[in-house]
DNA sequence: AGGTATTGTTCCATTATTCGGAACTGAATT
DNA sequence: AATTCAGTTCCGAATAATGGAACAATACCT
């Protein structure tokens, strides 16, 4: 659904001409990341010719690939010729993401910020065009975990996700806007770059965003950006809830705390990582 | 630290001629996961130098290895030259959570027996020598998720490992242990192949296990074994806790509660996959 | 049942990618 | 300025991936 890292950015470049192509894959690895992808993305375990047909490529080929996949544990078959993802993911995210400095430096002031709003408090980082998020925080959470954390979502159409379109200098969001597909999830979506590109211009000198229900009906939030002197990292932390419980006018009193937490977060980093460049 | 499903079991066969070897490695995919390993094992992001001297590997060759996984999202390299998992790896792990068919048969019954007794229940399943725990659900919830799903845990000192163990064939349980490294966690630990055999002859003749703080000082555990008819998967259901409040006596007590949901999970999961074969 | 279409697996000469030594750049150190 | 150390680029040689076709093994249909 998500295409993630776009690798295929300059794909499509203004000359006509047939000259050779930028390099563009990860031969190998990229192949194989295809599958792994389409692999993950579908809902329920593929047979080997729905991939065939999905991936394109030759019998003799996919097979392979598909083996060497499940020989790593990236991929497993299941009794009747079905793949799904392999538990191996899991471990390999688990890691990542225990070990997370960004997270770990966010997590207290994330806590903070629940703990004074009493709403669900989410980080997120901008990778591609999509936003991942990285930690949740939920009051007495009656949800289950792992329902955000790690999933990507479009950036066009959450807080966390314009908040941090809003740092990118013009040129690049344009670059990066045009390789964006605007899915309408709600009536309130921005349909086209137009609208979304003066949104992001006024939250750039505001210097905080709404999500007005346009990700999923019912849905608002409050986020405020978070960035590094040199624009290694963007992402955003955010306030989201209800919208019955949350009006615009409360979204509005939590613009100052969305922001110091913000604030907190980044002072954090310049901590960490100052003292080294 | 954990060496996961290693494929390299049959490597150290019996004969010592010059045969060639059996074929073991999954190509230039294998030769990536082995860096993805030595950087998501590492306790801080590796220096390019670091990842040279741990792998082994030509400079030129590592070099273009790493760039292909940073292409691609599976490592990220930060501005000091640090290379740290990638988040894409949290994507993907999202996915395969939330879909994971065992997981989903099975979370009601963990939810029931989390309930039934107050304490913390675990899934997990036997993958390589590792128990990979999938889901995990504790009462009021004061601890953050993730903190066990996802992580693979030593199979001879845990309680759903010792369970899903006993499950084994006589044969396959000796292959499997020749490759296990017997770390001492605690006091208790089975420091041999030996004694954790004889303890596995007994689990299998009971139907359930327990970890008498072998793995961690302080907690305890009982564990109820999983299988399918064609021995598939196997995995486990535990009730975890502080050795303080768990008494060798309660953890009795809970046998029956943790085999019945136990049953119920094979039940749910003979219900799914039956109809197909 | 028998025949046929469909699905999955193996083989091997060809082709494309990876390999890895060496030469190169740039920064830190003396 | 000279010297080490860290990281990057280059290119012929070695190796692994490719994909067509032949081969199993099932499912599907009269």
């Amino acid at each position: 659904m998500l295409p993630f890292l776009s690798r295929a950015d300059e794909m499509m470049n203004a000359n006509g001409d047939g000259m050779a192509q930028q390099a563009r894959e990860t031969g190998t690895l990229g192949k194989l990341m295809v599958l792994l992808d389409l692999v993950t993305h579908a809902d329920a375990p593929l047979r080997f010719t729905d991939i065939l047909s999905l991936a394109g490529q030759p019998r003799g080929t996919l097979h392979r690939q598909l083996s060497h996949l499940v020989e790593e544990g990236l991929l497993e078959l299941d009794g009747d010729g079905r793949y799904a993802p392999g538990l191996r993911l899991l471990d390999f995210a688990a890691r990542s993401w225990a070990r997370n400095e960004f997270r770990l430096i966010a997590e207290p002031h994330l806590v903070d910020l629940q703990q004074a709003t009493g709403e669900t408090v989410h980080l997120g980082v901008l990778r591609g065009q999509s936003i991942i998020y990285l930690d949740k925080v939920e009051g007495r959470q009656p949800v289950r975990m792992y329902s955000q954390i790690g999933n990507a979502s479009p950036c066009y159409c959450t807080g966390v996700g314009k908040a941090a379109l809003s740092l990118l200098p013009a040129e690049s969001l344009v670059d990066l806007l045009a390789g964006v597909n605007f899915t309408r999830f709600t009536a309130a979506t921005h349909a086209s770059p137009a609208s979304l590109l003066a949104e992001i211009r006024e939250i750039a000198d505001q210097g905080y965003a709404f999500d007005r229900e346009e990700h999923e009906a019912g849905i608002r939030c409050v986020a405020a950006p978070i960035w590094s002197e040199d624009r290694t990292f963007l992402g955003g932390v955010s306030i989201t809830g209800p919208a019955y419980r949350l009006s615009m006018e409360l979204l509005r009193e939590w613009v100052v705390p969305v922001q110091r937490a913000a604030g907190s977060i980044m002072e954090g980093m310049r901590i960490r990582l100052g003292p080294r460049r």
